[in-house]
DNA sequence: AAGACGCTGGCGGGATATCG
DNA sequence: CGATATCCCGCCAGCGTCTT
């Protein structure tokens, strides 16, 4: 039954397909073929790392002006053992309504001056912020990253602003790795148990803990807890990155646009 | 709002089954 | 053998969910 309905409708995709084939020109023409240039550009994917227990993790956590991947950070916060480090940083670009809503962070271009919920806060440049933001790392070696989404949003932020300032090898070769803990959160967490898994309504929902979420340094003490508590023991290989991560599927770009051509 | 990823339902189509 | 039915798996558009 359903059969014979599939083939009336093989029927008339054929027929629509030859009434078009004659404008389609070269879309089936086979370019499978890898060119060297290709190659070249194409960064190596790293072996993969593992776990080992004397590992340290270090917790961070960016506001940012906007949910481009190529906004602006207001406010950059990491947390490693008991060390806290925090910069508010001065936007080049626009704060969105959105995110200024959200974090309460304001910015007059005018004074330089920088708001958090209407009380001035202390500024830094962003280059300075990245700059200690690394020095922070060497409080540990090779800290293996830890933050909410990060794969999708965070690391991609920061990646495109430490290569701004040709900083990025030099964040790679002080950090082990990195581990997201939304796709960790999804997998130790019954969904019936925590409703969502944004950051806010994990610590909640499993700390019993309310804060002042959307403050980078509040979510980041905050996180720490949720992940030495219970999401650490937890941790698989598999849920290590390397921080090429995003540099590697980004120079795989072309290569799959090219085979969904 | 921008963008990435996971999940899902529907579809295509090959392989197999059944019937005359 | 030919025609139809069923099964199964890969693919993909669309939607939901996170981040600010």
């Amino acid at each position: 039954m359903f059969k014979k309905r599939r083939i009336e409708k093989k029927k008339n995709r054929k027929k629509a397909q030859r009434s078009s084939s004659v404008k389609e020109g070269t879309t089936y023409q086979q370019e499978v073929e890898v060119n060297v240039n290709d190659c070249n550009i194409i960064q190596q994917i790293p072996s993969s790392l593992t776990l080992s227990n004397t590992d340290k993790y270090l917790v961070f956590d960016l506001e940012t002006t906007s949910l481009s991947r190529n906004s602006d950070i207001t406010q950059l916060a990491a947390a490693s053992g008991l060390n806290v480090f925090q910069r508010y940083i001065m936007p080049r670009c626009d704060i969105s309504n959105e995110a200024s809503k959200i974090t309460g962070i304001s910015f007059c271009h005018a004074t330089n001056k920088m708001y958090l919920n209407g009380r001035e806060v202390e500024t830094c440049t962003i280059q300075q912020g990245l700059l200690d933001f690394l020095d922070f790392f060497k409080l540990n070696e090779l800290p293996i990253l830890v933050g909410h989404n990060i794969t999708n949003f965070d690391m991609m932020v920061l990646e495109n602003r430490l290569k701004e300032f040709s900083m990025f090898s030099a964040f790679i070769a002080s950090v082990k790795g990195f581990i997201d803990t939304l796709k960790l959160s999804k997998r130790v967490f019954p969904k019936a148990d925590v409703d969502n898994y944004k950051q806010q309504t994990l610590v909640k929902k499993v700390l019993g803990i309310e804060y002042a979420a959307h403050n980078a340094k509040d979510d980041v003490l905050s996180l720490s807890e949720l992940f030495s508590q219970k999401l650490q023991s937890r941790c698989v290989e598999d849920d290590l990155h390397h921080v090429n991560f995003n540099s590697c599927k980004l120079s795989l770009k072309p290569l799959v646009d090219k085979k969904n051509y």
